[in-house]
DNA sequence: AGCTCATGGCGAG
DNA sequence: TCGCCCTGAGCTG
């Protein structure tokens, strides 16, 4: 379900609600039931991102790792009964207010060892201060994997997810199949310049938004996407729908097990 | 009611 | 490259 933008922001809103707060924790579930006991009352330090992992930290440098996957959810909700309680993996609450997490793919206390494993594996984050994207050109440049499989890599540029490397993509004019090192350092620096800029938008928005002012729908004078997602983009989840700069159709295709968007038009070929 | 798909990522083969 | 994990929204009947 999220992209980095969105465990950013869920980052910064826990750290609003929870920071330096003691807390009650539990896992109606059961799945996190010992972990959730050993925290249940402790204060809440902080919350921080990294990519799309998400660390919430209490006291005695106790970390719980949240992943949400493809289909996890962390949600506010008010205090009180839980709904559905059979599917709540976590709640950390105050009496103001409860955060619910359901089906993520990690959910786990670890120690500050443990963070420093996970994140060792994480290459540059854009949304992240003093990010350094040489460390993503290192591996773009010597790879013959296309470009928009290392997108993808979370080693490469964390947090990027299927729509912001469609979108990135096609805002840099780079055909997807692009090899890494057929892809220039000034390329590079401009892929990364725009995810720096976008994702941050995406973080104070809530949504995803990549399309330029003269390609808006007040622009074209055409309606606005109603998506269930939100936000106006160029390609992703636009197949076989007119490009917004060329007209011609966009395109897709199955691409190591996720959908991939494009415009066959736009994005030349090099 | 049941089916499919989804902003991920892992491990088996 | 595929299957699998987890949940729930949006369809189809």
């Amino acid at each position: 379900m999220p992209e980095g933008h969105v465990i950013h922001r869920l980052a910064g809103e826990i750290q609003q609600a929870f920071a330096q707060r003691p807390v009650r924790v539990e896992s109606p579930q059961g799945r996190f039931a010992d972990a959730a006991s050993r925290l249940d009352g402790l204060r809440l330090v902080d919350a921080a991102a990294w990519g799309k992992h998400l660390f919430v930290e209490f006291e005695a440098e106790q970390h719980v790792h949240i992943h949400l996957g493809l289909i996890g959810k962390l949600r506010w909700n008010p205090p009180g009964t839980p709904p559905s309680p059979e599917t709540l993996r976590l709640r950390i609450s105050t009496t103001e207010q409860a955060l619910d997490l359901r089906g993520p793919q990690t959910c786990a206390l670890l120690s500050p060892a443990e963070v420093e494993q996970v994140t060792s594996r994480l290459g540059p984050d854009p949304l992240r201060a003093n990010a350094d994207p040489q460390l993503g050109w290192q591996r773009v440049s010597r790879s013959e994997r296309t470009i928009a499989s290392l997108l993808l890599d979370q080693r490469i540029a964390a947090g990027v997810g299927n729509i912001y490397r469609a979108e990135v993509l096609f805002r840099q004019k780079l055909h997807p199949d692009t090899p890494g090192r057929q892809v220039s350092h000034t390329k590079w620096m401009a892929l990364w310049s725009d995810l720096a800029h976008l994702m941050p938008q995406g973080v104070k928005d809530h949504r995803i938004d990549t399309v330029r002012p003269e390609h808006t729908p007040q622009a074209m004078g055409r309606e606005p996407r109603v998506d269930p997602h939100g936000g106006e983009v160029y390609v992703y989840r636009r197949a076989h729908q007119p490009c917004l700069v060329c007209g011609s159709e966009v395109r897709v295709r199955q691409f190591e097990g996720r959908k991939l968007y494009w415009c066959g038009k736009c994005q030349r070929r090099r």
